[in-house]
DNA sequence: CGACCCGTGTTGACATGTCAACATTCGCTT
DNA sequence: AAGCGAATGTTGACATGTCAACACGGGTCG
């Protein structure tokens, strides 16, 4: 029996352990200022980037998380009118409620800047070209 | 308003994204074999490269968890006999236990199969190259 | 000594995520 | 049109994570 784990493993380890890293501090600092959890803003931010408006499953896709997730998490938010859900042919459509772009507003900025701090400055630019090229590669295969 | 996120933030949402996407099929296929969740899997795989024993708060700064989520878990998994705890001074000190080796010697493989799969055949040997120096870069800032 | 302070870990209440089962709706086939 | 299957969401029970409060055990300094 080794010490060691094996490559590819080891690299899922350790991108994990790093991801960690980076999303620990980022997530501190962002709800500390505003009521929102993260996964409440990646589903505003979500929603925002898809125009204000976007089907369920489509959100579910965009995020890469489950149905049911989603669906939890939505039944909050509405009932703290950060969005609405409405039947559309074919499933559900979930827009953006005036209090959820108002938080949206007012967290973005403070994400900007954890972003930049505990990412960007971290890495200097030929590291974030290829983190740019490997998260395109990652996404599309 | 525009419709576009800014540069930092961008940047780290859409690397969610990506480690959403390796994450996923990794975590389905690793899980679907053993009776381990992922979350005890790294906590035995962190022990193994200890050498199969360490401080929970030295476990918890690898893991970037926070002690509570630690201590909870480490409850659940010493109820099934994969670690013990033993008080140490100062604090302590978690163990393997055979059931716990024997877990491991059945999930690494698996582990292994998917992150070679869902990650280093996705990417390419400068990627790879790239991905590893930028993981290391992350955990030391 | 004895009164702190700080790092560590635990606990219980609550928030959030997961899983399996179910409802609904749409498209396809006949 | 009627029936069927696949995709979409929801629900409730349970697993897991988070937060705030507490407990304990060293250091350190008066």
């Amino acid at each position: 029996m080794s010490t060691r784990v094996e490559s590819a493993a080891e690299l899922w380890l350790t991108w994990k352990r790093a991801f960690e890293a980076v999303r620990a501090p980022i997530v501190a600092e962002v709800t500390a200022g505003s009521d929102l959890s993260e996964p409440e803003l990646s589903v505003l931010v979500t929603l925002f980037e898809a125009g204000g408006a976007a089907r369920q499953n489509v959100l579910a896709a965009e995020l890469g998380w489950d149905r049911t997730r989603l669906s939890h998490l939505l039944t909050r938010m509405e009932a703290r009118e950060y969005v609405t859900r409405g039947k559309v042919t074919g499933g559900v459509e979930v827009a953006l409620l005036t209090r959820g772009r108002d938080a949206l507003d007012t967290s973005i900025p403070t994400l900007e800047d954890s972003a930049r701090r505990h990412l960007l400055d971290a890495l200097d630019p030929e590291d974030v070209r290829a983190l740019r090229r490997i998260v395109r590669r990652l996404l599309t295969s």
